[in-house]
DNA sequence: GGAGATGTTTCAAG
DNA sequence: GCTTGAAACATCTC
C-alpha cells in the first residue's frame, strides 16, 4: 500500500512512544521482514532506550532511539500501528517494541517490508538516500541527467525509480504521467526538455498535496484526480470522461486515459 | 480456484 | 560496465 504520503502518515502512528523508553521487543524472527537485520541486535539494541525521533524519507522511514536507530520500509502491505502495553502479537505482527503504556507495532502480511539496524543514530545508509522530492536537492538539472541516462525507459517505469523519485509508487506515477498528459509507455528518452520539466513539477505538485491530506490525517486527495478511478472496472478519465486502459507497462499495472494521454 | 496486489532486489541478457 | 526487463519474494482479497 504505502507510498511517499502513506508513509509519512504511517511513521506518525509510533509518536506517541517518542520519548518513552522502550522495556520490551518482541521480534518473530522467522519472518522475512529480518533478512537484512538481526532480530538479536534489535533487541538488544532497542532495549531501555527512549524513542527520541522519527524521519521519513521517500518510502523510508528511521526511528531513532538514542544513540541507535532502527530502519524501516513498509514494502507493500507494511502498516504501523499503536496497541495496548500488553499487545498479543497477531499472525503478521513481526515486531512488537513495548513501552510503559504502549506497543509500538510492525504489521506485514506479505513481508515484502524490511528493517534496518545501527547502534549510531544517524547510519550511513540514511546519508545516502537521495533527496527527497520536495527539497532544493531534488533539482529539475537533476531529473534532466537522469532522465537521459535512462531515455530507454518507458515513463512509468522512469518515475517509479527511487534513487531519482524517491517515495514515488504506483499510484503517484500514474497521477503525475495523467497530468503532463503523456501515455506511459512512451519512451523517456524521446522527451524534450520542457516535458521533463513538466514531470519534474507535477512530480512535487502531486507529493505535496498527497503529503496535506494523506500523510497527515489519511484523508482524500482531490475527486478530479485519477487516483478515485483508476483501479475501477470501466473508471472514467475525470478530465474528459473516457474509459480508463489499464495495462501492465513498466512492469506495473497502469491506469491511463486513451484520449488525453494518447494510445 | 486463479489472478492480481500503492515494492524492491537480483539476475541475466543486450 | 551500464541499462533494461523479468522473476522471485509470501499472503491475502476479489
Amino acid at each position: 500500500m504505502p507510498e511517499l504520503a502513506e508513509v509519512a502518515f504511517y511513521s506518525k502512528k509510533w509518536a506517541p512512544g517518542l520519548g518513552e523508553r522502550v522495556t520490551e521487543v518482541v521480534c518473530r524472527e522467522r519472518a522475512r521482514i529480518y533478512r537484512t537485520a538481526e532480530a538479536a541486535q534489535i533487541r538488544l539494541g532497542l532495549r531501555g532506550r527512549q524513542l527520541t525521533e522519527i524521519r521519513t524519507r521517500g518510502k523510508q522511514m528511521m526511528f531513532v532511539f538514542g544513540d541507535a536507530s532502527l530502519g524501516l520500509h513498509l514494502g507493500m502491505t507494511g502498516e504501523l500501528l499503536v496497541a495496548g502495553r500488553a499487545h498479543e502479537p497477531g499472525k503478521h505482527d513481526h515486531l512488537v517494541i513495548r513501552q510503559a503504556k504502549r506497543s509500538l507495532v510492525f504489521r506485514d502480511p506479505r513481508m515484502f517490508g524490511a528493517l534496518k539496524f545501527a547502534p549510531v543514530a544517524e547510519p550511513d545508509w540514511w546519508k545516502e538516500l537521495p533527496p527527497d522530492v520536495l527539497s532544493r536537492g531534488f533539482s529539475k538539472d537533476m531529473v534532466l541527467r537522469y532522465a537521459c541516462r535512462r531515455a530507454g525507459l518507458p515513463l512509468k517505469a522512469f518515475l517509479l525509480q527511487q534513487e531519482t523519485f524517491p517515495g514515488i509508487g504506483n499510484w503517484m506515477a500514474d497521477e503525475i504521467l495523467w497530468r503532463c498528459r503523456f501515455y506511459p509507455g512512451r519512451k523517456t528518452g524521446s522527451l524534450k526538455r520542457n516535458e521533463i520539466i513538466m514531470i519534474w513539477e507535477e512530480t512535487r505538485k502531486v507529493s505535496r498535496t498527497a503529503l496535506r491530506v494523506i500523510g497527515e490525517r489519511w484523508g482524500d486527495v482531490p475527486k478530479s484526480w485519477l487516483f478515485h478511478y483508476r483501479w475501477r472496472d470501466g473508471g472514467k478519465c475525470p478530465r474528459d470522461g473516457t474509459t480508463l486502459r489499464r495495462e501492465e507497462i513498466g512492469g506495473r499495472t497502469t491506469a491511463w486515459c486513451p484520449k488525453c494521454q494518447g494510445k
